[in-house]
Formats: structure tokens, C-alpha cells, sequence
DNA sequence: CTGGACCTTCCAGTACAGGGGAAGGTCAAG
DNA sequence: CTTGACCTTCCCCTGTACTGGAAGGTCCAG
């Protein structure tokens, strides 16, 4: 397969397959005769895989970690499931502080729209915020 | 005022002064003879706005948007209203995607800590993803 | 007059995941 | 034989808010 049909097949560009060969994540395509990257279409379940992972929120670093270990003979399992309990650890973290956040800014613009802006010194830009 | 002192009194460094200057948040300090830049106390309130703002999670561009306004003699007063409002329907969505996200990633998670990893089939490279 | 603390400008890099586009080579159809 | 689609490498750019560091100037105390 050439490196636009495996683009077209998994959903992606020629731009990101060669980004991704580039940082370990594919492994060096075999060449035809004129310098084409040849690729075998197993190409495109390792591209779901990592589609998979980007989807969960995991890093192309993280994925590699997962891939290298898979091609090094062993079973990611362990490595993939504390990835995911780190992952959800972030993501509560994440979305405690989104909603902290979101109580400040609703405060503000609970403000906003009750306090007349007349009451707003110029030496403090804007008292909304 | 000089730099290093307007830095230590808004708990910010020099650098950033520099860069604020750069972007057009605060506007060209006057010289000493020297070159060095001479504040008037006044920036520290400026600079405390643009913590207030950075605070709520606005781009130094939309503070930049808020400050020129309140330069050009206008009360930014409606648009600080605009902007809060589209922060907040910026922050629900962002909070909603990561608890779906989270959703995704706990499910996983839960797979992976139940399913046998010998079901696993080497050209997924990994089954719990 | 020298040392050290402070200041100046400018360039480059950080993290993240690619995208844009130039200059040139390859391949199949017409 | 040429056209057009596809491919190659290469380097720079995107957005965000800074941070690090080099080379050099200024200021004040001792």
C-alpha cells in the first residue's frame, strides 16, 4: 500500500503517517524501487490502536511507550492499565479545577449583571473582574 | 519604579514585564538616562488586572482587547460582560467533554482490571484500548 | 576603580501534534 | 512524450505564555 491509501483507509493524512515514523511510532515503511514508503496493511490496525489511545487522551509518547513494549514480545496489559489509572487521576484533577474555575467565573458574571458599571473606577480598569 | 521592583511588588518577574510590553499590555515605560525603564506605581494595578483576568482564564489577547478599550476612554464594561458569558459556555463544554472523556477512560479502566489479558490478541496490540 | 547587582536587547526554546509549502522525483494513462 | 497525480525530503509555522541565556551597558557601594 502506498502511503496515501493507507491515509484514505485509516482516516488520517501523509502528513501525520510521516510524522509518526518519524517519532517511533510506525516502525520505517519497506521502499519500492523509486523511493515510494511501501506498507503492509497491518499498518492500519497499529494506526487504530493509536487512534484508540489519542482518543482515551493518552500522549503519542505514551502510546509509543505501549507499542514499544509490544514490540519488544511482551504484553503491555499492566503498563496499559496503569496508564489508564493515571489518565483518570488527571482527568479528575482536570475537571475539579475546570469547575472551581467556572464557580469564579460565574460569580464574576453574576456581578456583571447585577452591579452598575457606574460604580466602576478607572484606576482598577474594570470592577467586574 | 524600576523593573526589578515592579516585578517583586506584583509577584511577576522581569521578563514577563518585558513581554507584556512586547504583546501591548502595558504601554512603552518611559527611559531613565540610562535606558532603564522608569514605572509609575500605577502599573501594579494594571499588571493586578491582568492577574484578575488570567485568574478567570481569559488570553492575554482578550485582556489586551479589554484594556485597549479602557485606554481609548471607552467603559469595557459590556465586553468584560461578553467575554465572561462566553467563558463560561466555553468552560461548561470544555468540563462536559472531559467527563465524557472520563466516562470513555473509566470504562476501560474497569476492562482492563476484569478481563483476562491471555484474551488478548497480539495484532491489537493490546486489548484494553 | 572595581565588583556585583541590576538593567538592556535579541535569539532560541519549551510542550503538543501535526500543517504548509517549496523543490524535485516517480508512475500510469493518454 | 507529456500531463497530472502522487510521492520524496526539507525546513519553517501554528498557538499559548512565557523562560533561559548570551553579550553588553548602568549604577552604587566600598
Amino acid at each position: 500500500m502506498r502511503i496515501g491509501e493507507v491515509a484514505d483507509v485509516s482516516g488520517t493524512t501523509t502528513k501525520t503517517l510521516r510524522f509518526y515514523e518519524g517519532q517511533g511510532l510506525l516502525p520505517p515503511a519497506d521502499r519500492t524501487t523509486g523511493g515510494y514508503r511501501d506498507y503492509t496493511p497491518d499498518v492500519v490496525s497499529r494506526l487504530d490502536f493509536i487512534r484508540r489511545g489519542r482518543t482515551a487522551g493518552l500522549t503519542l509518547a505514551q502510546i509509543r511507550q505501549v507499542l514499544d513494549i509490544r514490540d519488544g514480545g511482551g504484553a503491555p496489559c499492566e503498563h496499559v492499565k496503569d496508564l489508564l489509572t493515571a489518565r483518570l487521576d488527571a482527568l479528575d484533577h482536570q475537571i475539579s479545577d475546570l469547575q472551581n474555575l467556572r464557580e469564579t467565573v460565574a460569580v464574576l458574571r453574576e456581578t456583571a449583571t447585577t452591579v452598575d458599571p457606574a460604580t466602576c473606577s478607572p484606576d482598577q480598569v474594570c470592577r467586574y473582574l
